[in-house]
DNA sequence: GAATTATACCGAATCGTTTCAATAAAACAA
DNA sequence: TTGTTTTATTGAAACGATTCGGTATAATTC
């Protein structure tokens, strides 16, 4: 008979012959108790401490047995909860962020949230688009990704209009309103000049990140921070800004055109610090066209400890940016956050900086 | 009076008082029509067709100016849709997902949808825990990136059960029933071969890759099949197989570790081909570490073309992957599959295979 | 001028949950 | 015994949209 009941059933809902899903009231019926007794067993609400183990269990075996599982649309109507954060980054092709990516994830995972992806491709319409999105979806949180974030401060003001949880990694807003996961770029940048600097290298060219960029100027204060304590002399030939632009690769390329110029200016140099590895990978393959060896004739250290860096050969020493840890610490925020606004106690932004950590490796060597 | 409204009304609702959310029936109120009229207006909905322009856009005025955001999850629990795929991918630590990435971003994009990004991490278990959470979540679709993907046959059956509309990127399943994008591993690797030949190569070494991998399979048909079509002896010496394994930096490894057993034995090798990237990344290492110039001495060739091959001193020669037209691919068979599940049309599964590309760079020269 | 049709709008039901007030029986206290 | 508390369960009211069947005008046709 209950092959009769189900013809009769799919017979109603002719216009849609798929399998019908499961819904509460099927374990309901099936159980043999009401929908909302189903709902407090299966959500263990605080009302199930009333409920005896033996009516648990029937209900839990009818679930089970009918492959129930709870609409999430539905679900979520009333809870106001979907267990997703939206993460805004800004080129995913950038190797930057596909570490903090994982960072994120697996945190993420072991609160058994899951992230909506966005990819701004460095446009700002596009960024403002997905923003949108996102807080149509009524995600519960915001992680933005803002390593390469020309956009200014009018995102800022964009963000803070959506009133969601939001947590910031790679950059600090102006406004302290919303939270941030930053590295000590300043700290980075001088451990990388002490270590040129101990290695023997006085004459040291930069080549610096564009000026647009927040980390480009702490960067190079961490590098005049050292210059002074050591009486270590800045050669101002010898420090190139990159051109503000928004593609990746162009930054390589940017990089490989400037150290040429550096080099035909004939200032000599013993040793580069780029802005980051992708600029010391452009640095590299200029001084392989001069001819010039890497480390024996000019050592190079670059800043994030992308992927490929190690895998480079000579394998480049770096300054490490300590991604996966980025992205867990801007979980935590955010986590913290979403359950401050869920209980309406109002969290207050949290500003965290990691330390960057200098990666020794075949790319610099002491002076001869 | 509006203020003071709007105070009462803070009031009453004093358990949130969080901004309450504007809804239809608050755009309802401020236009002075009725909720569906609302609903009608703002969906274009059929009906539409018959309510002036001067009620839409008295409605649309009052939408906009009350800031009305329809909620999704009321919108997803009538229709049964939410314009939402999942994504799950077996390593977003591997530079091919990126770009693979990127291409399915690009084009859900256009289509208004937005990716549930799942890292499986290579693991079975989590594989299926997300498997399982996307399923609850009611995506439309799934994208499975299974490129590096050593979980075998069962994952298929995970797959299929959830009857949901899907396509596999970088591999074929064995039952068709599941579409799938993938790249023309015989044909590139032939290319890559011939390349070599073409070069006056005659002792060619190989770095296969894992005998689980599909592809591994598939790329040495194609070098077989050149050799056969060319004579061209291939010596069983100087073919090795990397191990099956699941890290990927293992695998950078592994070749190097290999490609000095290579050079230990002293079977002389005017090139080598590797699997692919990263393995040659491997071996470039052990040459360099064992003196022998790239290309001038030894040429090498990838498969791929990752992102940072082209960064290489040398930069590497490779096959390329087009990575991001498959993303785009695996996304056009998927949109397509999800609304016809949604008309109730059974659309068949479709096997696309595209070209690969190869990529003349640095690393190949011809042989002396 | 009556009958028909097109136009403009609305009320109520529905989607599948959760939650709260209500109830009834059982256990306990006086 | 009566009254109170605890235990066990439920019906109904949300949540915020869409949609269908209706109704009331206005315009058209015969």
């Amino acid at each position: 008979m209950h092959g009769h009941r189900l013809e009769k059933r799919e017979q109603m809902k002719r216009q849609s012959p798929r399998k019908a899903a499961v819904t509460i009231r099927d374990v309901a019926r099936e159980s043999g108790f009401a929908a909302s007794t189903v709902s407090i067993v299966l959500n263990n609400a605080p009302l199930a401490r009333y409920i005896p183990p033996a009516t648990k269990a029937r209900i839990q075996k009818a679930a089970k047995g009918l492959g129930y599982h709870p609409n999430i649309f539905a679900k979520s109507l009333r809870s106001k909860r979907n267990h997703t954060v939206g993460v805004i980054l800004f080129d995913i092709t950038d190797p930057y962020c596909t570490l903090i990516l994982r960072g994120i994830e697996k945190s993420l995972y072991q609160e058994s949230y899951l992230p909506i992806l966005a990819d701004a491709h460095n446009e700002r319409a596009r960024f403002e688009k997905y923003l949108e999105m996102m807080l149509e979806r009524r995600v519960e949180g915001l992680l933005v990704l803002a390593n390469w974030l020309y956009l200014d401060i009018n995102v800022l003001a964009d963000l803070e209009r959506g009133k969601i949880p939001t947590a910031i990694i790679g950059r600090e807003l102006e406004s302290n309103a919303t939270s941030s996961v930053t590295v000590d770029d300043e700290g980075g940048a001088y451990a990388a000049v002490a270590h040129l600097y101990s290695l023997g290298h006085r004459k040291i060219a930069f080549i610096r990140g564009p000026k647009a960029l927040s980390s480009s100027k702490a960067r190079w204060k961490g590098v005049q921070r050292f210059a002074r304590d050591t009486r270590l002399d800045l050669d101002p030939k010898l420090a190139v800004d990159l051109p503000d632009q928004v593609n990746l690769n162009a930054g390589v390329d940017d990089a490989f055109r400037i150290t040429e110029e550096l080099l035909k200016q004939k200032k000599s140099f013993t040793a580069l610090m780029a802005y980051d590895d992708m600029t010391a990978f452009g640095a590299l393959r200029a001084l392989a066209k001069a001819g010039i060896k890497v480390p024996q004739e000019c050592s190079i250290i670059g800043f994030d400890d992308v992927n490929p860096s190690h895998l480079f050969v000579p394998s480049l020493t770096t300054v490490r940016q300590p991604m996966e840890a980025m992205g867990a610490s801007a979980v935590s925020i955010l986590i913290e956050a979403i359950s401050a606004a869920a209980e309406n106690r109002s969290g207050t932004a949290i500003h965290r900086k990691l330390p960057a950590e200098l990666v020794i490796r075949e790319t610099t060597q002491a002076v001869p």
